[in-house]
DNA sequence: ACCTATTGATAAGA
DNA sequence: TTCTTATCAATAGGT
């Protein structure tokens, strides 16, 4: 994928295989993080350069991938000695994981997303749940915005005329504008979107 | 790179995604392969697929970059301390407790529960996100229907008139009438397979 | 699993 | 290290 072929093979020349390493590690982190996104997965992948330094991605933490990661290796070889403490915790980081997965995706329904398994009277009953839910939430905000109103017209006028206050209030929140997604943005937990590009020096010489 | 762009993000199709996760995952692992030995580097991958299977692969062994990794990162030996392992699940265990309060508390916002702390903007917000929603899962149904509608007219009529069978399927369907909620209306949203809504055991001791 | 039109990654050079 | 650009490689969508 460049100006001409290349055979994989060590480079010889240390300026060309430092120059090579940055561009196809950045590369490489990058493909990484789309697979992890794209299909779901969890990984983890830590990268020595020749002069010693760690770079490092993984999609929710390392330590959580080497965690897993081992203790995926650990159910073949033998049983684990009885800690029953870690055990403990184990199952209950396993039986709330589960319990996120059904969550986010009752969510993603919500939101309108991954509706392929749905059938016809499945998408109608998700239709009617969030119609119900907006028109709660329309009458919800219609009442703060009356309140509003209220207030305001008893600070300037003393008084409670709602039809003359109205209209400024409507331009005060920007009515009928939708750049308030604030809320409901930071939903994706899962995956807190952290890189750890860092480079650390390498302690052990 | 492929005959079309992507956006990078969750794919909702559980067969493409599989799909998607295998050529990848494949592509990523050789070119993880090229940069260590291109760049005379050392490195480890581990990928869980959404079906918690494990790939891997390491340019000398997974144990030794894990060990490498630990060293690098000056953290404490990584398990084989009991006590240092419990500290990890119960950190785990609260991590994923605060995600799903957060995704709980999100998700009866979306139902129209629980606005008491939410302000005007953020309320519009919320019906911003239930309106695109709903325009979704209603394109999406209108579109189930029509291949409904087509299938069922292949069936009787041999033919694929849209415009003779479309008013017969709209008497069927009551489309655009109001009252069909009748025929739907059950879907558990929350708990799309099994529940897991329990309280846990709280146990230790 | 295989096929290719396209997009994406990157080698070389500045 | 970053940018540019010509080329090669990966892959999305389809069979």
């Amino acid at each position: 994928m460049g100006r001409g072929k290349i055979v994989i093979r060590r480079i010889d020349n240390s300026t060309s295989r430092q120059v090579t390493f940055s561009k196809r590690r950045k590369g490489l982190i990058k493909k990484a993080k789309e697979l992890a996104v794209l299909c779901d997965a969890e990984l983890g992948l830590a990268i020595f350069s020749s002069t010693d330094k760690l770079y490092e991605f993984a999609s929710t933490s390392m330590k959580s991938v080497i965690e897993r990661y081992n203790k995926t290796k650990e159910e073949n070889a033998q049983v684990q000695n009885p800690a029953s403490e870690v055990k403990f915790w184990q199952r209950e980081a396993a039986i709330l994981r589960q319990q996120l997965h059904n969550l986010q995706e009752s969510h993603r329904q919500l939101m309108g997303e991954q509706l392929n398994g749905l059938r016809v009277e499945d998408l109608q009953g998700l239709e009617n749940k969030l119609e119900m839910s907006l028109q709660g939430i329309r009458k919800k905000r219609e009442h703060m915005l009356l309140d509003e109103i209220q207030e305001l017209s008893q600070k300037v006028y003393g008084t409670t005329d709602q039809n003359e206050t109205a209209e400024s209030s409507f331009v005060l929140y920007g009515y009928g504008n939708e750049e308030n997604s604030h809320i409901v943005t930071h939903l994706q937990l899962s995956q807190p979107e952290q890189e750890n590009y860092k480079a650390l020096p390498r302690t052990t010489k």
